[in-house]
DNA sequence: GTTGCCGATGTTGTATACAATATTCAGATA
DNA sequence: TATCTGAATATTGTATACAACATCGGCAAC
């Protein structure tokens, strides 16, 4: 199966445009820009050491996804508004129950149990916000991997990123107690049952998440400026 | 409802970063690029009067979905294997039925019965492919856009921009016939119906276009290159 | 006090020039 | 003949410079 020379190509030159890409969206993903900043192409480009052409390459491709575009106007970490999430959330319930349920049907005696301890993994060290939010991501990254669509799978972990911003950490017991479900389907290999941990577990993210935004509305998060 | 001024800011004047996007786009759609080709930036630039940084904006703006960019290895037009295609109409399907659920759902009088003339319009001009190919977007863009769900709705008419000029203007006598009793869900507001026709006829237009894929297969197009 | 009109300033858009890398093809060698 | 090597060529990536536009401030007029 693997070929016997497996060089993964580590440590390969990353392009300007390509560093300031995952650069940006980390920063976003990670809270340090938050919604609504301008990005200001000259401060930005000067910040990561390259000129502005490729951090404009980068900004083109994040836009309308994690970053808005508007012309002349400049750019800014996108904001999303409450119906945007709702949306947003509607469309990972009706793509991720499908996925989860082609993942769950086919996975293999050996993929199940890696699945398994990777969720208790998961579950047990739970660190600080950002670190967990991405050992999350990797597990279901993985877990969707195995229903062999990748598009489907892309479009998810994107709508996941692009809302998963805006958490501040606060559903662990409702992902621990989803997550344990969640298991016994994947081991008693229940598609159905997987599907409806899954929609259920996003509706209570998603109600979590609009409380306490609605809760905070008046309090505006605001970015520590750079020095 | 509809404000008492309607200004469309008509005739704004685009950048040539736009007008790029629009140009590659709109040839990629009607096929005067074809999949696979080669997208040289000095030669593309040339042909549109501009320099190579606004192209390459553009070319950013359409990677990952109607053009790909593999480093410096180049950009070709995007090109779907048939397992891709599969997973686009799946996606489209479940994204679909959702949302004409809910543009059926809530409909007033007066609107069921301009998107009831705009399908029988677009039904009785049967033009060019081309044409025709725009003629059926506008109506699910207009159709889609009573759902409320502008996400959703951009998604799913990407999905069939790059997924629509795979077809050869195959499929009419079912679209007509679809479309005959999509008007009549419409009418009666009759959301399950409506998104039953429209998964059925998702169906029979994909596999109409993997039946030609699998004729056409071994006879691969080839762009008529610009003089 | 409010509104409208410039001018100064800053930011983005675009062209040109150059550097770095991929591709290609000729030629040598097994 | 097939394969490998390496220089020539072509194409992409990036930096700099300049042009076009937006924003923001003050000032005048109503």
């Amino acid at each position: 199966m693997s070929p016997a020379l497996n060089l993964t190509w580590s440590a390969k030159p990353l392009s300007a445009e390509e560093a300031a890409t995952v650069a940006i969206r980390d920063a976003i993903l990670s809270g340090r820009l938050v919604p609504g900043q301008r990005l200001a192409q000259a401060e930005l480009a000067a910040q990561l050491g390259i000129s502005r052409i490729p951090l404009r390459d980068a900004l083109r491709r994040l836009d309308g996804d994690l970053v808005t575009i508007d012309g002349r106007r400049g750019c800014w970490v996108t904001s999303l508004e409450v119906d945007e999430i709702e949306e947003l959330y509607e469309i990972r319930i009706v793509l991720e129950s499908r996925c989860v349920s082609l993942a769950v049907a086919g996975l293999s005696d050996q993929e199940a149990l890696h699945l398994f301890g990777l969720s208790e993994q998961m579950d047990l060290m739970q660190s600080d916000a950002h670190s967990g939010y991405s050992t999350r991501r990797a597990f279901y990254a993985e877990l969707y991997s195995h229903a062999n669509r990748p598009r489907m799978r892309g479009l998810i972990l994107q709508l996941r990123d692009n809302v998963g911003r805006y958490h501040v950490l606060k559903d662990v017991r409702h992902s621990v107690d989803a997550h344990e479900q969640l298991r016994r389907h994947i081991m008693d290999r229940n598609p159905d049952g997987a599907a409806e941990v899954v929609v259920a577990h996003l509706e209570e993210t998603r109600d979590d998440l609009l409380a306490t935004m609605a809760q905070d509305e008046h309090v505006p998060t605001l970015a520590t400026e750079g020095s």
